[in-house]
DNA sequence: GGTGACGCAAGAGCAGTGCTCTCGTTTGTG
DNA sequence: CACAAACGAGAGCACTGCTCTTGCGTCACC
């Protein structure tokens, strides 16, 4: 089976998709999802709208293509912070990698909304997407799995009612710690991100001014429900 | 005696640019705010296109009408809520409110999208919709204003440098409450709906099963958060 | 080294969109 | 009754996503 990329031909072919996902991405960052638009695309490529599709079968592929990158991109943003703060106290990663995910999402608003947004179209994101959004989730268990090692957290009570789903969703995510603490990561994973959606969608406009200082606040408080405890007596 | 300043004529007014809403409600039921066409709705009201911009001016006013009518619709959720619930314990209050407003977001998911989704196309919205915005914070509040009334509320301390802003915020809309509370009113205003959110947008697929059991337990938190003091042992 | 097959770009074209303008018709009022 | 404002319909512009056909360049195999 000679499956070998073949020289320049799969070389261009990769170059051009990679322009025409930066291009698309440029336009993505001045205006909005819906005003993405191929045709335009195509238009500063200097190249025919019906060529595209030699690259993205459609408007939607493309999009996916977008969503998967801008899922890699947060996540990477947020497991450098986990990676820069390695050593640290658990309070404080959670802290770099709450505001990594923040400084990413308040950077790129727009690809933000494509990922936490309302679903485009009635487009249903594929499954080759979930891998890519896992990593962000991923980085903030890891804090918590990190202050469970060092025994910097207090495992939440959970009631009755909740024990099957909690020792469900820990059996399938996190089968190292304690399953109380999984539906306290799913629910400051949540809440994390749609505070962080409220600001970027402007939720909080004439409501909170100095959003850095609300911010760090409040993602004590998320510390807080997860089990972290804090350093500072706060 | 011609009470209405001009008569059939204003009538037809409403009727139609009722009818023009409820078509247009009902589409975005079935598909997306991005799917929504002027065009489409005026062929199911049999009018010609033309004719659906003597009562929306274009499409984003449409649009701004339909975020309007859903902030209020939600709002009513949350007040009818309010009102069922009077003199019952603070938690019990919390927990019916927050119930009602998931209820209605998971009953109108397209409109959830619309408010709180993300902002359609570069549109802005424009300040008329800020009063009919505000009835959903405001139902949260006078839960916590009652539970402040009650002795029911634990007031939350506040570090130093979210003082100034804590001292605004509380200024700006709970002058009756202790500044420190503005925070966490409104940290647990934008946690509850990112939760409703990922709920709705379909983010906790394959991840949160029992999500009725789910939501019960981390509003309960919330509302531990804000210094709603729970009635059982929890 | 030919030669056939495939990858690619371009153009025309279809159906749809938001929105504007014009042209009769209807309707309420002085 | 007459006049003006409101209204509906249609044509039209510029734009969109997407498809199909045509022709050119490049690659791989014999």
């Amino acid at each position: 089976m000679t499956s070998t990329p073949h020289g320049a031909r799969a070389r261009a072919r990769i170059e051009i998709t990679a322009a025409i996902k930066e291009e698309a991405r440029r336009r993505l960052a001045e205006q909005g999802a819906a005003e993405l638009s191929l045709r335009a695309v195509a238009r500063t490529l200097g190249m025919a709208s019906s060529a595209i599709y030699r690259y993205f079968p459609s408007r939607d592929d493309l999009l996916t293509a977008l969503i998967i990158d801008a899922y890699d991109s947060l996540g990477e943003a947020a497991e450098a912070a986990l990676k820069a703060s390695a050593g640290a106290a658990a309070g404080e990663r959670w802290t770099a990698v709450c505001e990594a995910i923040r400084g990413w999402a308040l950077a790129h608003p727009h690809e933000y909304a494509l990922i936490y947004g309302s679903p485009v179209p009635g487009y249903a994101a594929p499954a080759t997407t979930v891998p890519a959004a896992s990593r962000v989730g991923f980085a903030l268990i890891e804090v918590v799995r990190d202050a469970h090692r060092t025994g910097e957290l207090d495992v939440p009570a959970v009631p009755a009612d909740l024990e099957p789903e909690a020792a469900r969703m820990a059996a399938d995510f996190v089968p190292d710690l304690p399953p109380a603490v999984a539906p306290a990561c799913v629910a400051v994973w949540a809440q994390l991100l749609g505070l962080i959606g409220f600001e970027v969608f402007g939720q909080f406009t004439r409501i909170v001014e100095d959003r850095d200082a609300f911010f760090r606040h409040t993602i004590g408080g998320l510390a807080r429900t997860v089990g972290i405890r804090q350093a500072g007596p706060s």
